[in-house]
DNA sequence: TGGGGATTGATACAGTATAACATATCACCT
DNA sequence: AGGTGATATGTTATACTGTATCAATCCCCA
């Protein structure tokens, strides 16, 4: 398994591949794409960073008119079930979904595991399954019924840890 | 590979036992195990619930004085670095380790893996490691350098998926 | 045409966590 | 005893993250 992130590419690509992928999916399911949703997804498809809804609040309110925290969380809310983005949990923050080539929408077995650089934010995505994310023997055993998971690794990515480790 | 947690046991020797054994580990690292972390620490063993900072607060400010949030917030900090208590990340919230008698203090191996019941927010900590939680390979493959790990389930408990299972 | 669902705007507030500075305590050395 | 530094605690204020609520708007369609 390999984890899509650090790697370099053709980023602006990146982008539009996923913007269209995202049109195309949100038509299939008869979600809306709106102006506001996709303004959103453009800012956490900017980098492969994890941003903080305020982060992303900023960005918005620098074309003068104000922006108010619920409308983020709305959209971030509508881009979570529509597996577009994932919520980082040792964060709390946001970031794209790099593996969109790669599931369906409403594919439940899509366990993302992610690397997360502490020193520049930078995520990277594997694609996990149930049989390695090291609970399902436990939940089986204890009789746990588990709907959602977390598997998240915190550390330094390849370019940071060239230069100076210590934060 | 079991989880801890949801079974039935004596839980007051449980609570002792922990006591004991923080204390031992404390002394032995030349740690301070003061009063107010003891207090702290005793909350979160109550029960094998995961607490937010401010429920342990309120608890604190059971007795009159009054507490503020730094009390709480230093001494789930030490406790933390002890290795007595985990970060429950998806719920913001805090739990005492259930194997400490396990491993080690600065056992970096220990990978803990829990399943959080989000309707009575009970806590099982599993014993993961790092050839299972799905993030070695791709971490090795990347050149990433991982430090800490997060592995959380979320669903229903045993107890609390035999009544109604809807939130 | 007008009713109903989904979306957005705006205000206020709740919940989680830390910065900054003062004080207290204790071990240790002189 | 007195000074000194490390660790721990008290106190106030503030930053960061996320929701509740109600009003206004838009759009599709019976
Ligand atoms: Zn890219
Ligand atoms: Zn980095
Ligand atoms: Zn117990
Ligand atoms: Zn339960």
């Amino acid at each position: 398994m390999t984890a899509l992130g650090f790697e370099a590419h053709d980023h602006s690509g990146c982008i539009d591949d996923a913007l269209e992928r995202a049109e195309s999916r949100c038509h299939d399911a008869k979600l809306q794409f709106t102006p506001a949703r996709r303004r959103v997804y453009e800012i956490l498809l900017q980098g492969h960073q994890a941003m903080g809804a305020y982060d992303i609040l900023e960005i918005l309110g620098k074309g003068g008119h104000s922006v108010q925290p619920p409308t983020v969380y709305r959209a971030l809310d509508f881009l979570l079930r529509a597996g577009l983005i994932h919520r980082i949990e040792r964060l709390n923050a946001y970031a794209a979904c790099m593996l969109l080539a790669d599931h369906d929408a409403g594919d439940a077995s899509h366990v993302p595991a992610f690397l997360i650089c502490r020193q520049c934010r930078t995520v990277a995505e594997a694609e996990g399954d149930r049989s390695t994310d090291g609970l399902t023997d436990a939940a089986a055993a204890s009789g746990f019924v588990v709907e959602t998971r977390v598997v998240e690794a915190e550390g330094l990515c390849p370019a940071c840890s060239e230069g100076g480790d210590r934060p």
